[in-house]
DNA sequence: CTGCCGATTTAC
DNA sequence: TAAATCGGCAGA
């Protein structure tokens, strides 16, 4: 398994956002690696996107790190108490992510369980596994991501994506459809941004 | 400084 | 179906 390199990143979000389905996150966390597969992801592009963060070249604080390089993690909190993991994407000044909201959990899902249920795997109900990472702020917590992992850099060894085996076809493995949660985006509401498996 | 609201999740 | 919960953002 071989680490995205810059130039993955550098590209149109859309062809990103595709592409990062199939692949691998890996978290070091504690001494310990956790491994996850990406099975759902949202694109944003500041440029022509209602729903995005820094549409409008809206630059905050909390925004920048969108409009630095791509390839660092955007990491925000939601609704007061969830995080929501993001991918930086296109060139330094345009201001785009890829928005994890699904992953599958690969190998060491004990360490995984304790960050997201604070026990065992094998303690968990039917219902705990089937809802384990399967939305954008339970991964986060699975992966034990927070504000003090926003701007990292997924080129270092804390948090990145590496190639797998898996072949994915786009046509044939990759479903599209409108974004979850973005009513107040006007237009962009019927943008299919959505890619999953 | 004030007030509103959210790229969600969970429990009832 | 609705509550939880608080930082970010815009406007005054």
């Amino acid at each position: 398994m071989k680490k995205l390199e810059r130039d993955f990143y550098n590209r149109h979000t859309l062809e990103v956002s595709k592409d990062l389905l199939g692949k691998y996150i890996v978290r070091r966390i504690d001494d310990e690696e956790v491994l996850c597969k990406i099975t759902e992801v949202e694109a944003y592009i500041g440029r022509i996107d209602k729903a995005c963060h820094a549409y409008g070249n809206r630059l905050t604080e909390r925004t920048k790190v969108m409009f630095g390089l791509p390839g660092y993690a955007y990491v925000y909190l939601i609704y007061g108490m969830y995080y929501c993991l993001n991918v930086v994407t296109e060139g330094e000044g345009e201001p785009s992510a890829v928005l994890i909201r699904g992953v599958e959990p690969v190998s060491n899902i004990g360490k995984m369980s304790l960050l997201r249920y604070g026990k065992a795997y094998d303690e968990l109900s039917k219902y705990q596994i089937k809802n384990f990472s399967n939305g954008p702020g339970k991964l986060c917590k699975a992966l034990g991501i927070t504000k003090s992992e926003n701007g990292l850099d997924l080129l270092g060894d804390d948090l990145y994506i590496c190639d797998s085996r898996e072949i994915i076809d786009l046509e044939l493995d990759v479903k599209v459809g409108k974004r979850i949660n973005i009513d107040y985006a006007e237009e962009a509401v019927d943008f299919l941004w959505r890619f999953y498996l």
